[in-house]
DNA sequence: CTCCAGGTTCCGG
DNA sequence: CCGGAACATGGA
């Protein structure tokens, strides 16, 4: 057990693991088990001092993004209460820098499914069509590369109960391993452009490809709208009976929430999915 | 059993 | 541009 102490950075380690942006760490002890692209990593957090395994502490640091400027981020959002609950709910939470590929194919997945079984099919993923990883004698795996899961069938993906989804993640997986399809060109591109780009792989449409591009491409600006934050806005920014298209919620959220909009959406996401009352 | 989940795509107003 | 419907699967 060599760790290797990252300091006391402001990091709410578990919110930002459990939040619905990443899907595979597990608890270990007092820590957190996963992988960092191709590197097996231990995450723990005692009296605010974050420790890694030793040899994964920059793969770590960049990927918890402990450079983000949280309290400038915090300071830019708008002043309204439901925001403001939502910062509160979330003090510390970090958006994560994950591999691109990795960020595209598991909100490829997401469509239509709750978090636990999207973690479910990243799990199951990982597991037959990963690379195994080991540290202390725990395995884990890597999410496996377009050039495993483009050599897949239909069936095999559908057999990780994928359903609909699979000949999305088969396609998407083979255009990118292919090389006509290529991450590293499109993480170059302006927001719009790389969204647009994103959007010609099948199963990518515009909440998909702002996923992607906020938890993959470091655009802290794109700004996914799922069924959660789409009630948020609806119900707390708008009036009832009020005519609120999906127009209406891009152009709110877009000229909203400012240059970390990003930000502001994840936290919205996560308060309003773990505190909504209905009726 | 019914309802819903971090949607996309296609099709008719 | 808008609303509807089809698409799989499992948890609540």
């Amino acid at each position: 057990m060599n760790l290797v102490s990252l300091g006391t950075p402001l990091l709410a380690l578990e919110l930002t693991l459990n939040s619905g942006q990443a899907f595979h760490w597990k608890r270990e002890g007092h820590g957190w088990l996963g992988a960092i692209g191709e590197a097996a990593v231990y995450l723990e957090q005692r009296n605010g001092e974050l420790f890694v395994n030793a040899g994964a502490e920059s793969a770590a640091s960049n990927y918890l993004a402990l450079d983000h400027p949280l309290e400038e981020i915090a300071a830019s959002f708008p002043k309204d209460p439901v925001t403001q609950e939502a910062l509160s709910f979330c003090h510390g939470m970090r958006i994560l820098r994950q591999p691109r590929w990795e960020a595209l194919a598991t909100f490829i997945t997401s469509s239509m499914k709750q978090v636990a079984h999207i973690a479910q099919i990243s799990h199951t993923l990982r597991q037959r069509f990963g690379r195994p990883l080991d540290w202390e004698g725990r395995s884990m795996h890597t999410y496996p590369s377009p050039e495993a899961l483009g050599a897949l069938s239909e069936a095999d993906l559908r057999a990780c109960a994928l359903g609909y989804r699979a000949a999305n993640l088969l396609a998407s997986a083979q255009r990118i391993a292919s090389g006509d399809t290529d991450l590293d060109r499109i993480a170059e591109l302006p927001d719009a452009e790389a969204q647009m780009a994103l959007r010609n792989l099948p199963g990518v449409g515009e909440k998909v490809a702002n996923c992607a591009l906020l938890f993959g491409f470091e655009r802290l600006k794109a700004f996914p709208v799922d069924v959660w934050i789409e009630r948020v806005i609806r119900v707390r920014y708008f009036r009832k009976r009020q005519k609120v298209t999906p127009a209406t919620i891009r152009a709110f959220c877009s000229k909203s929430f400012g240059p970390y909009g990003g930000y502001a959406q994840q936290y919205l996401f996560h308060h309003a999915r773990l505190t909504w009352k209905k009726g």
